[in-house]
DNA sequence: GTCTATACACCGATAGAC
DNA sequence: GTCTATCGGTGTATAGAC
C-alpha cells in the first residue's frame, strides 16, 4: 500500500468526522494500520496526517482543477472541464470537502492559512477565465467567488438533507451563469 | 443568569469549535458555571446541551424567520425582511451556522434528523413565498434551496477567508433575484 | 515497517458538601 | 444552585520486540 493509498484513506475519515471527531483508531481501522504504524508514516502524530491530507487535496485542486482553468480553451469550455471534474471529485456530492470540515470545525484555525490560500488560488484563476470572456475584474471576481461559495453550500446542503440534487445542478449551471453579463 | 442566556454561551462555544472540538471546560470558562453546575442544568450532559442549542435555533427560525415569510405583504418584502433577520442573525457574517458546524463535524449524524427537519422547513416556507409571486412550484423550490444553499456557502466563505463581503452580497440581491423568471 | 504494550493527559460524568 | 474532588474511559503518543 503506497503512501497515497494511505493518505487517501486517512481523507476519507477527516472528511466524515472533522479534525477533533477523527480518532487514531479510526484513522487505523481505515488503513489497515497499527496505530503506532501510523506514527512511523506520520511521526508528528495526527495533524501532520491532517496535514498530508490537505496536501494532497492541494496536489487534487493543482492538477484536476487549476490546469483546467489554464486551457488554451475558450472560457465556456473551461469552466465545463472545471465543473466536470469537481462533479467527479465530490462523488456527485456523496462526499464532502476537506476544507469546509476543517474550516467549520476546527475552532483553533490550525489550518486556516493553508485553506486560505488554497481556496484564493481557486477563486484567482475562476476570475482569470472569466475576465477572459470580457467580464471587468470586479464582477468577474464576484462571480468567482460566487461559484465556489455555491458549491460549498451545495455540499453543505447535500450532506445535511441526503440530497445531491442542489448540487448537480449548481455545477450543471455554472459555466453560463458565470459568463452571463 | 437565564436559562436563555445560559445557551447563548453554549452556543457560541459550539459554533466556534463543532460538537467534538467543543469541551466541557470550553462550556464552563464561556458560561461562567462550574462543570457540575451545567450538569445541574443539564442533567445528560454535553448531548442535551448541544440539544438546548439547536431548540435555541428552532426558536430563532420561528420567531425570527418563519414567521416574516408569512406576513400578509408582497413577496418582494417578505424576503428583504427576511434577508435583513438573517443578516443580523449572523452579525454580517461574523458568526458561522450552527446546523453547518454540526451537519459537517458530526459523522455519528447525531443531530442529522433535526437539522434535516429545520432546513426543510425554511426552505418549504420560502418556496411558498416564491410560489405566491407567480413562479411554479417546481423551480420556485429549486430558488428556495438555492436561497439556502448561497447563505450556507457564503459563511463558509466568510469563515475561511475571514471576509464577509461574499455574505452580505448574496443576502442584498437574494430578495430579487429569487422573484426574477 | 508493523506489531504489542503502555504512559499520560484530558474528557465526560458523578458524588457529596455547602 | 454552585462548588470541590474524583472516577472511569478514551485520546494521543511512545518504547521496544520482531
Amino acid at each position: 500500500m503506497s503512501k497515497e493509498q494511505i493518505i487517501s484513506c486517512l481523507i476519507e475519515v477527516f472528511r466524515r468526522y472533522g479534525y477533533e471527531g477523527t480518532t487514531l483508531v479510526r484513522l487505523s481501522q481505515a488503513t489497515g494500520l497499527n496505530k503506532a504504524s501510523l506514527y512511523y508514516h506520520f511521526p508528528k502524530g495526527k495533524e501532520e496526517m491532517a496535514e498530508a491530507a490537505l496536501d494532497q487535496i492541494d496536489r487534487w485542486l493543482e492538477t484536476e482543477i487549476l490546469v483546467l482553468l489554464r486551457q488554451p480553451e475558450t472560457s465556456l469550455r473551461r469552466l465545463r472541464l472545471m465543473s466536470k471534474s469537481v462533479e467527479q471529485f465530490f462523488k456527485e456530492g456523496k462526499t464532502s470537502c476537506l476544507w469546509a470540515v476543517f474550516a467549520l470545525g476546527d475552532g483553533d484555525d490550525l489550518f486556516h492559512a493553508r485553506i486560505h490560500r488554497a481556496l484564493t488560488l481557486w477563486i484567482e484563476a475562476l476570475a482569470k477565465v472569466i475576465t477572459e470572456s470580457g467580464i471587468g475584474a470586479v464582477p468577474a471576481r464576484e462571480k468567482a467567488e460566487d461559484a465556489i461559495l455555491q458549491i460549498q453550500g451545495a455540499l453543505m446542503l447535500a450532506r445535511s438533507l441526503k440530497n445531491t440534487e442542489p448540487f448537480q445542478r449548481v455545477l450543471k449551471r455554472l459555466p453560463e451563469e458565470l459568463l452571463n453579463s
